[in-house]
DNA sequence: GAAAGGTCCGAAAACCTTTTCGGTCACTGC
DNA sequence: GCAGTGACCGAAAAGGTTTTCGGACCTTTC
C-alpha cells in the first residue's frame, strides 16, 4: 500500500510540472493528455508518463473559467429531514454520476432568507443548472433571483407555469391502488388519508374516487383526512370500523396511516387480507416490510423522478428549455396486506 | 415581482462590466466590492451601486483559482440511501453553511472503483477538504487514493490510527441505556440486538453489560443478536418471554427490533411500561413516536456528529490536522415506554 | 516655493488550462 | 537543389479575479 501521506503545503501539481517533467510545452501536454491529434505517439507516450508520475490532476476551475462551463449542477432542497428529498437526490446525483457532473447539495431548511442565499452561492460557483426539491408536492413559489441557469423543479412544482416541473402523478396513483383492490376483488373500499391540506392526499383521494366511479362503486364513508402518523391510522380506523364494519378493504394516504389502520384491525379481530385488504402510500421500506403481513403500497419512484429531473436539466444545459408540470408515473408494490381474496 | 425571465447566452456580467459602469479599474473595483481600504468612500459608492445595477456575482471560479482555496468542500457516502448519512450530512452542511463553504455531494453506493472516481472528480475541483461518512460504524480502509487536502471519517472510523475520525460513542451509549432502565427500577434486563457482525451491536451490548456489571445486576438471558428488523423482535421476545418470564425491562439494538418486541408484548398480555418496559436505540422519529406507548430510545446525535466532523475539517484545513478516533456521545431520549416502575 | 507625507487610483502580474495560429523540420517529387 | 507538403510542436492569448506596487494628486510644513 504505497499510500502517501498527504504532501500539505505543497503547490499543487500543474501542467507546466508535467510538461517539464516530459520535456514538452504545456500547450503540448494539454493536446497530449486530452487526446488532440497532432501530437506523436511518442510525444503523448511520455506526458501521460510524466502526468501519471506526478500524479496530475487537471485544475477544474481553470478549465471552467475557460470553457464557460462547469460541469457542476446546484441541488437546491427545502427540507433535507424529509424522506421524499433524499431518493430524488439520489436518482439525480445517479444520473449525473455517470458523466462528468459533481453535484452542489444545498438544504434551505424551508426558509426563503436561506434559499436565496445559497442560489446566490451557487450561482457565484457558476453552475450549469439548478434542481430545486420542494418537501411536499403543493406548488411552490419560483426562486426570487433572476438566474440564468436553467432549472428544474422536482417533487413540489413551480407555481410560474413556464418553469420546468416534475412531479409524481398522485392522481393516476390513487386510481392504480384503487384498480388494484377492485382486482384483489375488493367492493367496499375506505379511503383514510392524511393532512388535507396537503395536494398529494387531495390527488390521491381524487384519483381514488375516479376508478371507483369507473367501476361503478362508491366509496364506503367519507374519505378520512387527518394527519400523517400512525396514531392518526389507529384512530380512524377505529371510528371506520365502528360506522362501517363491512368494508373489506382500506386504502390509505401513506404507510404510516396503514400502520396503524393494521394494528386496529388486529385488535378488532379483523384478518388482513382476508377481511379487510389494506394499502399503504410511499412504500416506505421500514414500514411497509415491517408490517403484518407486509404492506402493499404504492411508489411513487423517487428515484426514477430524481433521474428524470436530471435529464432534463442536461437537455435544458445544452439545448432548449422545457416547460409545464410533467409527471412520473407511480406503481403498486403488491406485499401480502392485499393478497386477492380467497 | 420583478423576476426577470433567464436571459441564457448572455455572458455573464464581470468584474470589468462594473468597473467601466462605475468609471474606475477592476483593481479599483475589486478593492471597494470586498471592503479594501485605500477606497475613497465616494468611489466605493459608485462600486456599489453598479454592481447592484447590473446585479454583479463575483466568479468564485477566478477567485478560487488565485486564492488556492475554492471554499468547497466534498462529503463523500457510501450509502445515501440509509438513514444514517442523511443527518451528519445535515449537520455537515449545517456547520459549512454559515460560513462561505459549499458542499459537494457523492454516494459511492459502497462501490470502491466508484468511490475512486468521486475522490479524484473531487480534487480535481479543488475542494478543501473531505468528508467520509460511512454506513455502519464498521472501521474502512482509509481512502485509496493520496489526498493532498484534509479528511475526517464520519461514523464509520478510518482503519489507520493516523486518520481523523469521529464516530458515536456506542459503548457509552449502551451503559447509558442501561443506566436509564436501572433508574427506572428495573432489574431483570434482558438485551435483544441486531446483527452480530455489526460493531454497533457489539459496543452496545458491551456497554450494557459494563453498567449491568457495575450494578451489580446480571443480563437476564444471553443477548439475542439477530437482525435489524422488526419480524425479528417479534421472534426474540417471543422466545425471551418463554425462556425468562421474569423480564421487566428489554433494551433493543434499534427501534426497529424494538417496534417488533413491543409488538409481541402486547400480544402476549405485557403491559408496558407497567410490567416491562423497552428501549431502542436510534431515535428514529417515525418508529420511536408512532409506537404505542411512545419509544424511549437512544439518540445518537447524529447531527451533532456532523457538525463535529465539519468544525474538525475546518480545523484541519486552517491549522493542524487532528488525528485518532474521536467520540461524539448519545443520548437517552425518555418516552412513555420507560416509564419509572409504579 | 519646495520637500515631505498622505490618500487614492490604476497597470500589471499571477492563478492554470485550452485553443489558435504560426513556426520548424523532414521528406517528397521534380 | 528547391518548392511544396505534412506532421508536429510552442508561443501567446483568453478567461475573471485579487494583490502588489508605482504613480498621481493634494495637503502640510519649513
Amino acid at each position: 500500500m504505497a499510500r502517501t501521506p498527504a504532501p500539505r503545503g505543497t503547490r499543487a501539481v500543474t501542467l507546466s510540472d508535467v510538461a517539464r517533467l516530459a520535456g514538452v510545452s504545456v500547450a503540448t501536454a494539454s493536446k497530449a493528455l486530452n487526446g488532440r491529434n497532432h501530437v506523436h505517439p511518442q510525444t503523448r507516450e511520455r506526458v501521460l508518463e510524466a502526468a501519471a508520475q506526478l500524479s496530475f490532476s487537471p485544475n477544474s476551475l481553470a478549465r471552467g473559467l475557460l470553457a464557460g462551463r462547469t460541469g457542476t449542477v446546484g441541488l437546491l432542497t427545502s427540507d433535507l429531514v424529509g424522506r421524499f428529498s433524499l431518493p430524488i437526490l439520489m436518482g439525480a446525483e445517479d444520473a449525473f454520476g455517470a458523466g462528468q457532473v459533481s453535484v452542489f447539495l444545498c438544504d434551505a431548511r424551508g426558509d426563503a432568507i436561506r434559499e436565496r442565499h445559497h442560489v446566490q452561492a451557487l450561482l457565484s460557483r457558476r453552475v450549469d443548472g439548478l434542481i430545486v426539491v420542494g418537501s411536499s408536492t403543493d406548488p411552490r413559489p419560483p426562486l426570487a433571483d433572476a438566474v440564468d441557469v436553467p432549472v428544474v423543479y422536482a417533487y413540489a412544482p413551480s407555481e410560474a407555469p413556464e418553469d420546468l416541473s416534475i412531479v409524481p402523478d398522485n392522481v393516476n396513483a390513487g386510481r392504480m391502488a384503487v384498480e388494484h383492490l377492485i382486482a384483489c376483488g375488493r367492493t367496499r373500499i375506505a379511503h383514510i388519508s392524511g393532512d388535507r391540506q396537503y395536494s398529494a392526499a387531495r390527488d390521491r383521494a381524487a384519483g381514488a374516487q375516479a376508478a371507483l366511479d369507473a367501476a361503478g362503486l362508491d366509496l364506503v364513508g367519507e374519505v378520512a383526512y387527518g394527519a400523517w402518523e400512525e396514531g392518526w391510522g389507529r384512530a380512524a380506523a377505529g371510528m371506520l370500523l365502528d360506522r362501517e364494519p363491512e368494508v373489506d378493504a382500506v386504502l390509505c394516504g401513506s404507510d404510516q396511516v396503514a400502520r396503524g389502520v393494521l394494528d386496529t384491525l388486529r385488535e378488532r379481530g379483523r384478518r388482513v387480507p382476508e377481511d379487510v385488504a389494506v394499502m399503504g402510500f410511499d412504500n416506505w421500506d421500514v414500514l411497509a416490510t415491517g408490517a403484518r403481513p407486509q404492506l402493499t403500497s404504492v411508489d411513487m419512484n423517487l428515484e426514477e423522478l430524481g433521474r428524470a429531473a436530471a435529464r432534463a436539466l442536461f437537455e435544458a444545459i445544452d439545448a432548449e428549455h422545457g416547460r409545464g408540470v410533467h409527471t412520473v408515473q407511480c406503481r403498486v408494490v403488491v406485499r401480502g396486506s392485499t393478497a386477492s381474496a380467497g
